[in-house]
Formats: structure tokens, sequence, C-alpha cells
DNA sequence: GTAAAATATGAATAACTGCTCATATATTCA
DNA sequence: TGAATATATGAGCAGTTATTCATATTTTAC
């Protein structure tokens, strides 16, 4: 049976996560460490509102989750899927 | 090392080229099989043109492949790359 | 309490996407 | 050759997206 609407729909919001290089920037930071939006902001050469923004789609898709430090937020990963298909798409990338 | 922008650039591209329904919904169906213009568009209810737009997109990012044969032409996939995280994705839906 | 720092948010804008509609191209058949 | 069929293409448009800029919120330090 063809995909149906509901699931071509979620599957294409999942791999929407990973179609824009910012936000695959920034994910590809958080796979080694859990980082301050600050922090992120200043290794990507982006404004701080600019990942904040982007963090705030990761967040309500529950691919990055948000923990509070003072005035400081550290972002981490949040979904195994994603993690997955992110490294996938790096291999592949990467020997060619 | 960070993900350069050339790296981030076209692994942002190749995750677009699954980032639509209606295009997700056009690779599954070539999953199974070759399929002409008109076979897609009938089976998925949309335009032969919006079909034959979202092929162009798919052929140019040789994500999909053309054989033409008499005044039809038939498409098949021609990733491998795009074939294992789609159905990565997929599994993912499933079990959930 | 006030100021500064870190992040979040909303509005506005520019760029991009995916569709429709009209038209062009290519192929078959009479 | 001319009509019909299958697909491709280009323009235009409605909706979305990613940024910037200005402002709000929250927390710390004084």
């Amino acid at each position: 049976m063809p995909l149906d609407d509901h699931t071509s729909t979620h599957l294409a919001d999942l791999f929407s996560a990973l179609s824009d290089p910012a936000r695959l920037r920034i994910l590809d930071l958080l796979l080694c460490d859990e980082l301050s939006v600050g922090a992120i902001a200043e290794q990507l050469n982006m404004s701080e509102s600019a990942v904040s923004h982007q963090l705030r789609g990761l967040r309500l898709q529950r691919i990055v989750r948000a923990r509070k430090q003072g005035r400081q937020v550290f972002y981490c990963l949040d979904d195994e899927h994603v993690i997955e298909l992110f490294r996938l798409g790096l291999q592949h990338m990467e020997h060619e």
C-alpha cells in the first residue's frame, strides 16, 4: 500500500528538520557536547537570535532538549532517530 | 572539527529531497516499481504537471533516473543513499 | 532596586517552494 | 501531414522559511 497522508507528512517533517545547513551545523556541534546558545552562535558565526530561533524549532520537534542553568540555556540532542539519520547522511557525504 | 559550509549545504540538499510529502509518496511508489509519470500521477491523485516538476528536481539531484520509451517516460530510483535514508526514516515512523 | 548578561520572542522582509495554468516538445497513428 | 497522447517547461502566485532588528524576560551582580 502507498504511504498514507499522515505518514508522509510526518516523515517529511522529520527530514525537514535536517534540511537546512545552519541547523545541521548546530546539530553537528551537539553530537559532541551540550552547549549554550551563545557558545553555538560563536562557533558558527551566527547571531544568537538566529540560533535561538532554530533551537526553538528543533525543541518543538523534540530533536533537542534544553537545560537552564543560571542565565544560560544548554542544549543537547534529544532524538535518536534524527541522530541516526544525521550520521547516515554524513557518512554518505564523507566518502564522496 | 565542525561541519564545513560545503558539506552542510550538500547534506541539507540531500535531506531537502526528502522533506516534502508529495516527493516521499513518489519515491515510495518507486521503491517497488519503475513507473511512468502518468501512472504516478494517477496513483497519487496529483496533476501530471506537478509530478513532472517534482521528478525534474529529483532527476537533477540524481535521485531518480528516467528511461524514455515511446511517448512515455519511466522513472526509477537512482540513489542508494536516499533509499537508505528513506527506509530508515520510514522504519522510525512505523514503530510509533 | 538597578544594570548587565543570556536567551527568547514577535514583526518584517527576502528568498525559496510547490502548485496551477498555459504552452511547448516529442512520439505515435491515421 | 495532422490529430492525439505523454511529458516537460516557464510564468505567476500563495504559502513557507530563515534571517535581522527591536523588544521582552530571566537571572546575576552590584
